[in-house]
DNA sequence: AATCCCCGCAACCGCCTCCGG
DNA sequence: TCCGGAGGCGGTTGCGGGGAT
């Protein structure tokens, strides 16, 4: 037993989409406005997944898109806005107008992370590139095989898979889990001041503190207020 | 001119979250 | 409170276009 199919994948068309479709998918919308998704297929006449009606009206069809390459303003408000969200390429589209996430997406993947490396910036943390760094992330291969024995007393992999051949373990890296408010042990410049700030600025409203989503009740423990000039301690949820 | 290769983008897939019954 | 359906999201794939050889 399993997740029921979101369409029947036996009747409908996969790949690009052709004009007649397009133009049935806008013109119901129009006439329709977005509404259920599962069912807009067969009311508009299309043999498309509802999924594949949602992503290609979101992502290509809607009036509000805004087309063309990227702004240099654009850029650096899409690295601001990673750096402070990660990969959550949805909240980074709400902060563009006309922009959407798949293809802010695709354009952080064949350029930004480019740019980045090239300017000795690691994509994924945002800190500088340095020499331990740099060597790890060109290594040609990273083992990730369990080692076979409860014996890691040597660091070494004993997977046969491994081509390490007992290579070090890349030890230094610390792989735990954990969650902790962040700790800066001096003011620091924010870094999403200028066009950043004002955007996180507009999704602030309303505050949740994080020590309440925590578990902590009626602020106990909690230094929200204390720290109140610290962005990064408090999170917004979009309306 | 033909072929190959790389890059960018549209679309798909599967998982997660939300919401209503 | 639980369960299932629907929407949403992020990762990945595959195709087409353009440049290089």
């Amino acid at each position: 037993m399993g997740r029921s199919p979101c369409c029947d994948k036996a009747h409908t068309n996969k790949g690009a989409w052709t004009k007649e479709e397009d133009q049935r998918l806008v013109s119901y919308i129009q006439a329709h406005g977005e509404g259920c998704w599962r069912s807009l297929p067969k009311a508009a006449g299309l043999m498309r997944c509802g999924k594949s009606c949602r992503l290609r009206w979101i992502n290509y069809l809607r009036p509000d898109l805004k087309r063309g390459n990227f702004t240099e303003k654009e850029d650096e408000l899409i690295i601001k806005l990673h750096g402070f969200l990660g990969n959550k390429w949805s909240l980074i589209a709400g902060r563009l107008p006309g922009r959407t996430d798949n293809e802010i997406k695709n354009y952080w993947n064949t350029h930004i992370k480019r740019k980045l490396l090239s300017r000795g910036i690691d994509p994924h943390t945002h800190h500088p590139i340095t020499a331990a760094t740099a060597a790890f992330l060109t290594a040609p291969e990273i083992c990730s095989a369990v080692p076979e024995t409860a014996d890691t007393s040597d660091n070494k992999c004993h997977s046969d898979s491994c081509s390490g051949g007992g290579s070090p373990n890349y030890v230094d890296l610390n792989l735990d889990l954990s969650i902790s408010l962040p700790y800066y042990s001096s003011p620091q410049p924010s870094p999403y001041s200028d066009d950043a700030s004002t955007a996180v600025a507009a999704v602030r409203a309303p505050e949740i503190c994080f020590c309440y989503r925590l578990g902590f009740r009626g602020g106990d423990a909690c230094v929200c207020e204390s720290l109140k000039e610290h962005l990064v301690l408090r999170l917004a949820i979009r309306n």
